[in-house]
DNA sequence: TGTCAATATCGACGGTTGTCGATACACTCC
DNA sequence: GGAGTGTATCGACAACCGTCGATATTGACA
């Protein structure tokens, strides 16, 4: 696979994992969930959970935050936002209506994506 | 990557890749597109393109029907409907909305992929 | 039937990804 | 400081994926 230059694409492949996406859902239904809840139900080990956190993380999906020796993530809103564009964007043979004619926004920015967790 | 049971991973991973996210857009723009125009546009090989038209049938994105000795292909608006519906999943601290009781669709019963195009 | 054009399949190859155990790092509490 | 807990990184490995050339298949047409 090449360098995946569309931020599209790299949001896309973030999210088409099952550990991946089952992390997502589950900071959908409760923001801000510590990770080491996650190596409880994805029935995965630590490092795994660990690894795909940080591919969450880069792609801008997630955001950490560290509070003592925990690390608590939640989503990214302007993940889902984009997400939700993009699928309106596949609308076959949608149109533009009047007063919105910012649709169609591809090429997408790059979401910043984060480092590792910074220290308290 | 381990077998994917989730339709919902199966249909991100469908469109995680910048080739057959190039053949979908142009599909939503241009709906029903023959084979031979991908191999034009997405710059690789033929042999490629069929590939990735492939993956995408299977994963239930695209629909094929042959004309001839040409197959056209256009988006199966259910993907796009899933795709769409799984973004308003994804929604942090949404809520359900009285009369729309029918939210948070999953687990999403799996598209129909299609076999090859079928003879004319 | 033979030829040509369009598309699908096959086989192979290199790069990427997901996974884990071991280990390092960060923080809290004693 | 030292022990303990939680998290990230490292190194290695197997499996998967995207790509291509070669080839098979399908349909149109003479």
């Amino acid at each position: 696979m090449k360098r995946q230059l569309d931020p599209d694409v790299t949001l896309l492949a973030a999210l088409a994992d099952p550990v991946r996406l089952t992390i997502v859902r589950q900071l959908a239904d409760c923001d801000g969930i510590c990770a080491c809840d996650f190596t409880a139900s994805c029935d995965v080990s630590q490092p795994t959970v660990s690894h795909h956190l940080k591919v969450l993380r880069e792609a801008g999906v997630v955001t950490s935050e560290r509070r003592g020796s925990q690390v608590y993530y939640r989503l990214a809103p302007m993940a889902i936002g984009r997400l939700s564009a993009l699928a309106r964007d596949l609308v076959p043979g949608d149109f533009i209506p009047a007063g919105d004619l910012v649709r169609r926004s591809r090429p997408a920015a790059p979401l910043s994506p984060e480092g590792p967790p910074a220290r308290a």
